[in-house]
Parts: structure tokens; C-alpha cells; sequence
DNA sequence: CAGCTAGCATTTGTCTGAGAAATCAATCAA
DNA sequence: TTGATTGATTTCTCAGACAAATGCTAGCTG
């Protein structure tokens, strides 16, 4: 039950891999991980604001900031008297950044692993043909650009996951359509989070550029159908990427699902 | 600049339309209207913490827990002697039911409604499509009740929104994939924000029922193909009962497409 | 003059302590 | 039994102070 301060020190030498968040930040990505990961259920009533301030050796404020950020993304529900309960997994945001971000960080279900596979495989083949369409010079350059650091640093290591964001972003970017931009943050987020995962496990043998470069060429040439299919493809070749010994036929076995009330 | 604080007396006999919210989520509430609606432009710097709550006969911690939920949501961005600044619209999460309803509070424009239903055209008929084939029975029975409702109030009343909005929110609920399910949330604000603008400007002329009755028979009888090919008839007639006088062309003209750095 | 450094000023961040408001539960009264 | 009253508990709001971060500027130094 402690919460990662940024180190008023900064300990000389230990490597700062994550950007130094605030303390409200910090608490709430504490809380947040606890949540998505399960510790504590929906339904669960956190422990009151002064005791667990107290407990955490930080002030009221700061903890109440944590728990609004929470609030705001749907994790928690504040009332008097009854206190600040988890909600419902309904009631998450899922798609906020942070939160998958969170539900990336530990082991990922397969039944979540599925279910964000499912939602790329709805949205991104539609979103390359509406990008083939409206797509500028600038997108298609953008995207260039990231698939040639990609194939430069491969996707093992950081660098090369950050082209690979870099390039599904800027293909979403160039559909024109906000809330399909917004969708970006998140699922960019997860995808992130997603090839470290990968990694984790061991070195991607295959090589993921051709079809890159394939959807690329097609989103380039506005040809809206073979960008679909090009990106439909290159999302099945991702998810055979997955090291999973095999995938869940039904998928009431995940913990996002069971526990809403 | 003055918030519409959850007045302590509740002025007697005036309607309490909306949920009488505590003051930081009034501030919050009143600050991402002011975001969306584009009175604060992206890269706009807030007044400071101080003079803002002094402005607004606040505290500032009521203020703070409001800037934090907006932060939360990705509207705006604290830096120590910066100052609060909105954020570039890429950055907002759009598909945040508080932003999605700020968003639609207003007059929607017209690029946004299309942006909308572009998005909604790509996830709800393959959302249907998948619940025909994962939907309980329950989930049947739901959705039923709700068409039943809705035949009976109408959409043009609240009731009959609100029935309308759990019909589709039943339906991605069928799916049993998180994330489709989180973006009901999103969504189903939004559709209902919009079915009460609709309302606004005339009364629905065309019974929207029928299509509705042939999504529910579809997914019923497990019929993945005719779920799919049933609610994309289902949107197209929704977007054809917008009171618009012409769906625009390009989308370059939406302020929330300019404002991005 | 160019560039660097030290301090200054400003803004958010954190802390503390005190009541106020809301609401659940039990108690008491009609 | 039902309704009103009281009490306890928790979040909510307020006020004021100091800490930390950081952009800016003046002055120093080469």
C-alpha cells in the first residue's frame, strides 16, 4: 500500500524510465492499477479519505485530486456517507488512454486481448479506406516516415514501437473523423503497450513491414478497397504474432466481464 | 463567468432538469463547455487557480478538482508556472460521455454529426453482427422491453429516448467485448443528446420503429448477416431524419479539425 | 558581443485544519 | 406500523500557508 512519490531525490543514477508525474497522478495511477488489475472488485469502498491519505502519507487534497481523476474516467463513484466505490466494469472508460494503458501494464487476459483485436479488426480496415480517401500529401509522408524508423530500429525495441504508434496514429489521423482520431490515443496506447508485451515474451520473428508497406502504398494510391483489405490483413497477421498458446472460444471466462453488477 | 452552482436553497418550484451536481463537477461541467463550444480555444492558458475560484466565489480545491477532472478527460494540460492550458483537440477524448455530451449540448455542427455517424455506420452493424451471434436470451428480453417502451412514449418524449438509448446499449452489451461495451457509453450520450436536438428543431415525422423490430428479430434468430445488413439500414435512416438541409463534402470546415497544433 | 549562471517572480502543487452538507441508520413518537 | 427526529459518518467545501517547478532577466564571464 505505497505509492511510488516522485522521489523528492531523484536517486542519483536510477534510471528514470517513466516521465515523473505529480503526486495526485501518482496516486491515481496506483489506484487505477489496482482497480483494472482486479485487487480491488467493483463494489469494493475504498478506505475513507483521511485514513487512507494518512496511510499513504499524503494530504486530503492530493488524494481527493487522485480519486476525481478516477471519478472522471469512470473507475470510481464518490458519495457522502457511503463513501468512494469501484464501479461497475460498464462503467469504465476503457477507451481513455490511461485506463488501457493500465489494463496493458500487468499480463493482459486473453478475453481482453481478443476484445481489442476484435475492435482493430472493425475499425481500423474501415478507417484505412476513409484514410485512403480524404488522406494528404503530409499523411501519407508522416507515415513514410514512421514505417522507415520502424524498419530501421524493429519493433524490439522502444524506438521501433514508437514508429509503429506513430504510423497507425497518423492513419487514423488522416480519416478526418474525430471521434476515429480520439480512438487513436487509446488504441495507439494499447497497441503500445501490447508489442512490448509481445516482446516481453521473446523477439517477433517475423518481420511486420511488407504489409505496413502494403497499406501504405494502397492508402497512397487511394485505393480505398485495397487499403481495407491490406489492413485487414496486416491486423490477422498481428494477432497470429501473439504469443498465445490459443485463443478462448467464448469469452465469459474474463474478469472484465464477470463482475458486473 | 459564473457557475451554475447546485444552489443551496433549490429555488422552490423551479425545475431541476439535470441532476443536481457537486460544485467541482459543476465547475468542471461548466469549463469543458466552455472547451468544446470553442470559447476556449486550443493553447487558451486559464485564468491562474487563485483569481479563477476568487472570480467565481469558489475555494480553490473545489476549483483544482475540477481542473483535474478536465485534465482527466484530456481537455486541458497543469504545468507549474505555465499555467492550464486546453489542449490541442487530437488530445481530448472525445469519446468520453461527459465530452460527448458537452459536445452535444450545444448546436452540433454539421462536420461532427457526420464524423458521428461515420463512426457509427463502421461499429454498430458489425456490433450487431456479433451479438447476433453471443447474445443471451436476457439480452433479447431487454432489448424487447426497450422497443416495447419506446413504441409506447415515442421518441419525441424523454421516456421514449431513454428507451431507445438502452435498446442500443443492450445490443453492444450483447457483444460481450469490453470495449464495444464502453463505447456505448460514449455513444448512447451522444445518440441521445442528438435524438433531443432532433426533437428540437420538429417533431419526427417517420416511425422509427419498424427498422428497430427488424435489428432485435435478426439478432433473435442469430442471423449475423441480416444483423449487420439491419442496422446499417437502421443508421442510414437515422442520418436521412437529421434536419439538415445538405451533408457537407469535405470536413475541413469543423472547428474541431482546425484547432489541432 | 555571446553565452552562461544565479537569482527572482509566478504559477501550480502540496499540506494542514476546520466546518458544512448529505445521507444512512437507529431511535422515538403518533 | 409509520413517520419524524436525532446522531453518526463520510465526502464536500473552505481558508491560508508554504513548497516546488520553471520561465525570465540581470549580471557576470569568456
Amino acid at each position: 500500500m505505497s505509492v511510488t512519490k516522485p522521489s523528492k531525490v531523484a536517486a542519483a543514477g536510477a534510471p528514470k524510465n517513466r516521465k515523473e508525474l505529480r503526486l495526485h497522478s501518482s496516486i491515481a495511477r496506483d489506484l487505477g492499477l489496482r482497480i483494472v488489475s482486479g485487487r480491488y472488485r467493483p463494489g469494493h469502498v475504498l478506505t475513507g479519505e483521511i485514513e487512507a491519505s494518512g496511510r499513504l502519507k499524503v494530504s486530503r487534497s492530493a488524494y481527493r485530486e487522485a480519486v476525481r481523476m478516477l471519478a472522471a474516467k469512470g473507475l470510481v463513484q464518490s458519495r457522502t456517507r457511503t463513501g468512494t466505490r469501484v464501479s461497475s466494469v460498464e462503467q469504465w472508460h476503457l477507451l481513455d488512454p490511461d485506463v488501457l494503458t493500465w489494463v496493458f501494464a500487468g499480463e493482459p487476459e486473453l478475453a481482453v486481448l481478443q476484445g481489442l483485436f476484435e475492435l482493430r479488426t472493425i475499425i481500423e480496415p474501415e478507417a484505412a479506406a476513409i484514410a485512403a480517401a480524404r488522406r494528404s500529401d503530409r499523411n501519407v509522408a508522416v507515415m513514410r516516415d514512421a514505417l522507415e524508423r520502424m524498419s530501421l530500429h524493429t519493433v524490439n525495441v522502444e524506438a521501433g514501437r514508437i514508429a509503429d504508434k506513430e504510423f497507425h496514429s497518423e492513419l487514423l489521423r488522416a480519416t478526418r473523423n474525430p471521434f476515429i482520431i480520439s480512438l487513436t490515443n487509446g488504441v495507439a496506447a494499447a497497441v503500445h503497450a501490447l508489442t512490448e508485451f509481445k516482446q516481453r515474451e521473446k523477439a517477433l520473428k517475423r518481420d511486420p513491414l511488407p504489409e505496413h508497406w502494403r497499406v501504405l502504398e494502397a492508402i497512397e494510391s487511394k485505393d480505398t478497397e485495397r487499403a481495407r483489405a491490406s489492413m485487414t490483413e496486416l491486423i490477422r497477421l498481428a494477432i497470429t504474432d501473439m504469443p498465445v498458446k490459443r485463443w478462448p472460444e467464448n469469452w465469459t471466462d474474463s474478469r472484465l466481464l464477470r463482475d458486473s453488477d
